[in-house]
DNA sequence: AATGGAACCAACCGCGCATAT
DNA sequence: TATATGCGCGGTTGGTTCCAT
């Protein structure tokens, strides 16, 4: 720390660069300076952390409570943990967001001595380069990981809260993790290759590789993984759905067709390379055609007066820098542009559930949870929100791979630029991974993938495929068991047949867990209840 | 060696919530 | 109940460093 020496001498330097150290005068910003921070340091250890306000007043620093606050938890601290982050952080971060999205301070919870400013930024720049070199955002394990999770949520939650997880089970599932959705579902189906995965393990998995790869021609869970992205999604729902053009069973247009053009290349700004067309099928045959039962799905649609992403979600860093990430293999369409896309794609849905009004923000997806899960204990039998369980309280087997092995994988070339076809080309397996070997676009007879359009409800739905499970396990139809049956038969080939007895299997209290990381379960109650 | 771009990092800003009055 | 204040969070910005050309 810094020597307090410095605190005897308040008022010096640093005083005279921008601002000054103590007295009345404005507030200092811009960098801190070590007599600064021994001032801060020493106030804090005098009068201990809180009332920020009050060091400005009591400590002559010329900084304001909030600078104070700041500069204390991302630097001064003497818990803070400096350097770079591990591996296993940076797994461990990966985890957090694929569960939690951008919450970085939730995220810093579970990783002592780090802070959320460092998380975020760690994210928000991992992502951007993996972003412009095309890679995927997650690995495959933790994916999957995610997927077990909620399937073992939503057994746990099982039917037993019926309509009152209607509505409230929407928001977290679908504003907490944003990017993750198809993903996971398709761990078995992806080519390692397509799972670039570079030191911090994030996948940028090109939509159209998730589609190419974990799509066959049948199955309706393309539309959850062209849906990875929801948030400000510039295709809006079209985009999000590119896969769901048809009814379950249906065989979608060839994603070959992409157009190369700006749609790609918005896609990719949340961390896939597809090219997502503009056109595409309708919204509404979408919306109705998604897939068996999906209808339940879309009843529980959050929004009918407002996109899907026109709301305010918990986007992932790189979703947010949609505008900025003009990478050199595509160049992105104007903030303008995506918003106009973002925000106009009409909803025939009417808001068919007490989702959050406003539906727009993670605080009220979190208000909406602690809702429920009220409303569940309430009503039913101990329920546990997919929300709430932390990642560690699955079986975390498949991730037991080190970071590193990530790293095997290698990048693939970089899909900028190309259409969702020569990304799947260029994506081809890479074999011999420690993951499951998805069979790559080629083996996958039919596959076909199409972008298409959709309501930006199924993309807030199918933004994540748990929450399909979910839904139909919990609640978002009244008709749950159907709708249950109903999207494990259309998950069932794509995620596995496995994975959806696990759905089931799953469904007790102990099966959580045990493994992994245990320690977050915790922490991640306390976050989520907090 | 100079230059430009990318990466990294620290800090600020705005918003919203919680609590006190 | 309404308002004020404190605080925390997430997003963004700007500066510095690193690296490739």
């Amino acid at each position: 720390m810094k020597s307090k020496n410095s605190l005897d001498l308040p008022n010096i330097e640093e005083g005279n660069s921008g601002g000054n150290v103590g007295g009345n005068g404005p507030l200092k910003k811009g960098p801190w300076t070590s007599a600064e921070d021994a001032i801060l340091i020493e106030y804090v250890n005098k009068h201990g952390e809180g009332n920020w306000n009050a060091v400005q007043k009591h400590s002559g620093l010329a900084r304001c409570g909030k600078s104070c606050r700041l500069r204390w938890a991302n630097h001064l601290r003497p818990d803070l943990k400096k350097g770079a982050f591990t591996p296993e952080e940076e797994r461990r971060i990966i985890e957090l967001h694929v569960k939690m999205g951008n919450k970085w301070a939730r995220m810093a919870t579970e990783l002592p001595g780090r802070t959320d400013n460092e998380i975020k930024n760690y994210w928000n720049t991992r992502i951007k380069r993996r972003q412009r070199a095309g890679l995927p955002i997650y690995p495959p394990d933790i994916c999957m990981q995610a997927l077990n999770e909620n399937q073992h949520n939503e057994n746990m939650d099982n039917f037993t809260s019926g309509d009152i997880r209607h509505s409230d089970l929407m928001p977290m599932n679908v504003f907490e993790i944003p990017q993750f959705n198809g993903i996971e579902l398709n761990r078995q189906l992806y080519s390692p290759a397509l799972f670039d995965i570079p030191a911090n393990g994030l996948l940028d998995i090109p939509a159209s590789g998730l589609l190419v790869e974990g799509l066959d021609s049948s199955c309706p869970s393309r539309s959850y993984l062209s849906t990875m992205h929801p948030s400000k999604h510039p295709q809006g729902p079209e985009s999000m759905f590119s896969g769901v053009g048809a009814t379950s069973g249906g065989i979608l247009p060839v994603g070959s067709q992409y157009p190369d053009d700006g749609s790609m290349q918005i896609v990719q700004s949340f961390g896939f390379s597809s090219a997502y067309g503009h056109d595409s099928i309708s919204n509404h045959a979408l919306s109705s055609s998604l897939i068996p039962g999906s209808h339940a799905i879309t009843n529980g649609n959050p929004s009918s007066s407002e996109p899907a992403w026109a709301m305010k979600m918990e986007l992932p860093s790189l979703q947010t820098q949609i505008g900025s990430w003009g990478s050199p293999y595509s160049p992105l369409p104007s903030l303008e542009s995506v918003d106009t896309l973002i925000q106009s794609p009409p909803t025939e849905h009417t808001q068919s559930c007490s989702f959050s009004p406003r539906n727009n923000g993670l605080l009220d997806a979190v208000l909406y949870e602690s809702q429920t899960k009220k409303k569940s204990r309430n009503s039913c039998q101990p329920t546990s929100p997919a929300s709430t369980m932390p990642v560690d309280a699955l079986d975390t087997s498949s991730l037991e791979f080190h970071e590193t092995e990530w790293e095997a994988y290698g990048d693939p070339i970089s899909p900028f630029g190309h259409s969702s076809s020569s990304v799947f080309s260029e994506y081809t397996p890479m074999s011999g991974n420690s993951l499951d070997e998805p069979p790559s676009a080629e083996t996958l007879p039919g596959f076909k993938v199409k972008e298409t359009s959709a309501d930006t409800e199924n993309q807030m739905i199918f933004s994540r495929p748990d929450f399909l499970l979910a839904s139909s396990c919990s609640g978002l139809n009244k008709d749950r068991t159907k709708d249950y049956s109903l999207l494990k038969d259309a998950f069932g080939p794509f995620i596995g047949d496995d994975l959806v007895k696990d759905c089931k299997q799953i469904d007790t209290p102990t099966s959580s867990s045990a493994q992994g990381h245990g320690h977050d379960s915790g922490a991640w109650n306390t976050m989520s209840t907090a």
